[in-house]
RNA sequence: GGCCCCGUCGUCUAGCGGCCUAGGACGCCGCCCUCUCAAGGCGGUAGCGAGGGUUCGAAUCCCUUCGGGGCUACCA
């Protein structure tokens, strides 16, 4: 699962690093083991690929986990160093003596000496006075005063080391000089930039971008909200949609314009004029993007795209129909009435399932909206003739239907609905006469006819 | 509770002291087009949270207040 939070996040890093000619660096921070699996790392991958940051054009993957031993040695140092120290503490100890007023650990074991051991975790010794500033390219100069930042831990009992102290070891090494990520992270980052110090290194360039929000202006969670990138794009979302939606938030290109070639927000977005204030991911507004991006295709990008759709893919399900009764010709005729009616891609399948289906699922609320009196007629009309009819093509059989209403005074839009749902099963659709004539004469013909015996 | 961040139409934003009678987009509502539905065209709805300053002049600067959010693990 990839969230569209980090997929807006991995954009803000690669756009900065191509705007200064820098590299961007996938590492994949599994220092907790328990809640990583080697398999999500490919996933991350793809969907990095799909969103446009190619496999190779970048450095890493970069495991967290196989740098332990620096992230130790680095704990050894400031533990050497007294820079920090062990601590036995239970949590509810902590709890209880802090009282209600729990602003962290209270620094009970700083001066007991204790050495490493059974039930020993290792926690930084944050200074009691003066402050730390954390310099960030969107939110200015966030200040922490020191004493009300707790002795954080920075490896656990068992000596394995936590992110905090990983990301700080990893960062350095690796020669990282930005870092752009959600506004969450906001709180971790004096700490952070308290162990670059006491290490003796110089913490990277910050940027808190604010988090992305739901209805209720909450942060998007997994639990709650749909955020998987992957659920995006398997509705039929364009990924160039969706990366031009992502960059919306919180920022504009220039101009009254939203929707923009890819090149152009490579060009102007600029990570300091990103709003502070979250942004609510509002799928309406995406789906619009994503309607305007399918419109601008051509008709044969538009075919190709769809394809997954009609034919099924391992995480796209199969549509209705059986594979064989898929007939491409069919869909290339209809493809482009069918374009400016969707707006994602999923959608195209309701839109022309009854081309490839036997007969046509039938929507009881149409056929009831549909079927009232005089549908028997107007079938019967009709049926007798398109029976007559010597060129059966769109022009002439909507001439057909026509004169059928205008024989009974009712005008086409009429007229046509009870023939649009005995063909499609529909009350709306493709446009009813091209329809027709793709679908042929005598299937037509015997789906108006078993309309009028069902009635 | 504590720390930090934030506050322009319902939503995403433009705006950086006079070009603002606050612009665009999505949504919503009309009208046109029309075989349904879309698309397209035209029009409309709606906002600077509040109160104080500063200034000739404030959406833009300052303060207060109110309101939202993030974090508060031997998770990342």
């Amino acid at each position: 699962m990839f969230h569209v939070g980090s997929a807006r996040s991995a954009l803000q890093n690669w756009i900065y690093a191509q705007q200064h000619g820098g590299t961007f660096v996938l590492r994949i921070e599994d220092t907790d083991a328990a809640r990583n699996r080697p398999e999500w790392t490919e996933g991350i991958i793809s969907a990095l690929d799909w969103i446009g940051i190619e496999r190779g054009s970048y450095e890493g993957p970069h495991f967290q986990s196989a740098y332990v031993q620096d992230h130790t040695a680095a704990a050894t140092r400031l533990y050497g160093e007294g820079k920090a120290y062990y601590c036995d503490c239970k949590r509810e100890d902590v709890v209880a003596r802090s009282g209600n007023t729990h602003t962290g650990y209270d620094g009970f074991c700083r001066e007991r000496a204790l050495g490493p051991g059974e039930g020993h975790a290792l926690r930084f010794r944050t200074p009691d006075t003066g402050e730390t500033i954390v310099v960030d390219m969107v939110r200015g100069k966030p200040t922490f005063e020191n004493k009300l930042i707790e002795d954080f831990v920075i490896a656990r009992s068992d000596g394995s080391p936590l992110f905090l102290l990983a990301n700080v070891v990893d960062d350095s090494t690796m020669g990282i000089t930005h870092v752009i990520r959600a506004e969450e992270h906001l709180p971790n980052t004096p700490k952070q930039q308290l162990l670059w110090e006491a290490l003796g290194a110089t913490p990277p360039v910050w940027a808190h971008v604010p988090v992305i929000v739901n209805e209720k202006r909450q942060k998007l969670s997994k639990r709650r909200d749909k955020v998987a990138l992957e659920g995006y794009r398997d509705e039929g979302y364009l990924a160039a949609a969706m990366k031009n939606y992502l960059m919306l938030l919180g920022w504009a290109p220039s101009g009254d314009r939203e929707i923009v070639p890819w090149q152009v927000i490579e060009d102007e977005y600029r990570i300091d004029e990103v709003n502070h204030a979250p942004a609510f991911f509002d799928v309406k507004k995406l789906r619009a993007f994503n309607g305007d991006y399918i419109r601008a295709l051509t008709t044969e990008e538009f075919i190709q795209l769809c394809t997954p759709w009609l034919t099924g893919t391992d995480t796209i399900a199969a549509p209705p129909w059986e594979p064989a009764a898929f007939d491409a010709s069919v869909f290339t005729a209809v493809a482009p009435l069918a374009q400016t009616r969707i707006a994602v891609l999923a959608e195209i399948v309701d839109y022309v399932d009854f081309f490839f289906l036997d007969a046509p699922v039938i929507d009881d609320a149409a056929w009831a909206k549909a079927m009232k009196e005089g549908a028997a007629e107007i079938l019967d009309a009709t049926i007798a003739a398109f029976e007559a009819l010597a060129d059966w093509s769109t022009d002439p059989l909507k001439a057909a239907l026509e004169a059928v209403g205008a024989a009974r005074d009712l005008k086409l839009g009429k007229t046509q609905a009870p023939i649009r749902v005995a063909v499609t099963g529909r009350g709306v659709g493709l446009p009813l006469f091209e329809s027709v004539e793709v679908l042929g004469r005598d299937r037509t013909l015997a789906r108006l006819r078993a309309a009028r015996t069902k009635l």
